[in-house]
DNA sequence: TAAACCGTATTAGTCGACTAATACACTTTT
DNA sequence: AAAAGTGTATTAGTCGACTAATACGGTTTA
């Protein structure tokens, strides 16, 4: 069962973006892996304190990718294989990469004064 | 005259805060400094293709920070000095740090590893 | 001085994100 | 078989972000 426990919520994003993306990141840090099952749309919408339907549309968006599997009233599943992860990987560490870069680059950091922020708060 | 060449327009986050974080991180990297001149709303909103009352909400928050001043019917100017400066760099540069650690981390990306990303996507 | 720009404000409307309540058919569990 | 949980769908409504059009008075500039 996939753990939201390291889930923060931010604002200024959409929610059902959010839980999209933490889902892939944990994809791509292995801990989610083929097979494995997710919480109900009812049960994480509860821990989250959100409505079942934001839930619900992560998770469509997900199955519109082939990462997930609902079947029509059991749980749903991971679906993975080495293509889609190396996908979703250049996809979201891509992303995330380019961001971080791109803003620190704007506020005038060094790439030596941005690898001594990332040694800062890595710990 | 802050410039906004460096601009890029996100979606799935509020356009008037962007265009708030842009100004603040210009404003860390010493491109922009006391007194500036910025663009005026109807400039500004025409140059990224926005409504003026979006480009009016970032001015508001700005001016609300004491960051720029408004002078009823003439230009608006960046207002800082070194305490405001500091705060503002411990304010984004701090939350975008720590960001990018988080999404990293989840991701089960080392730190050595953080580093070799960040140099690959510097240049 | 007159034109052109400026900041500010108001009103109305669209659109997406999200909530709320409910229903139905299917699967799993007891 | 019955109960509980599940995915899916529908309808209605709220709320914030953003657009659109317009107006007014002050400042700058030619």
């Amino acid at each position: 069962m996939i753990s939201f426990d390291n889930f923060i919520m931010e604002d200024s994003s959409p929610i059902y973006l959010q839980i999209l993306l933490y889902i892939k990141r944990e994809i791509i840090a292995g801990t989610v892996k083929d097979g494995d099952e997710l919480p109900s749309r009812r049960m994480l919408s509860a821990l989250l304190g959100v409505n079942p339907n934001t839930v619900q549309k992560s998770y469509k968006m997900l199955e519109d990718e082939a990462l997930i599997i609902s079947h029509s009233g059991a749980k749903s599943n991971v679906s993975l294989d080495e293509e889609k992860k190396k996908k979703i990987r250049q996809e979201v560490l891509h992303a995330d990469a380019e961001t971080a870069v791109r803003t620190l680059k704007q506020m005038g950091v060094t790439k030596e004064e941005a690898f001594a922020l990332i040694s800062e708060y890595w710990d």
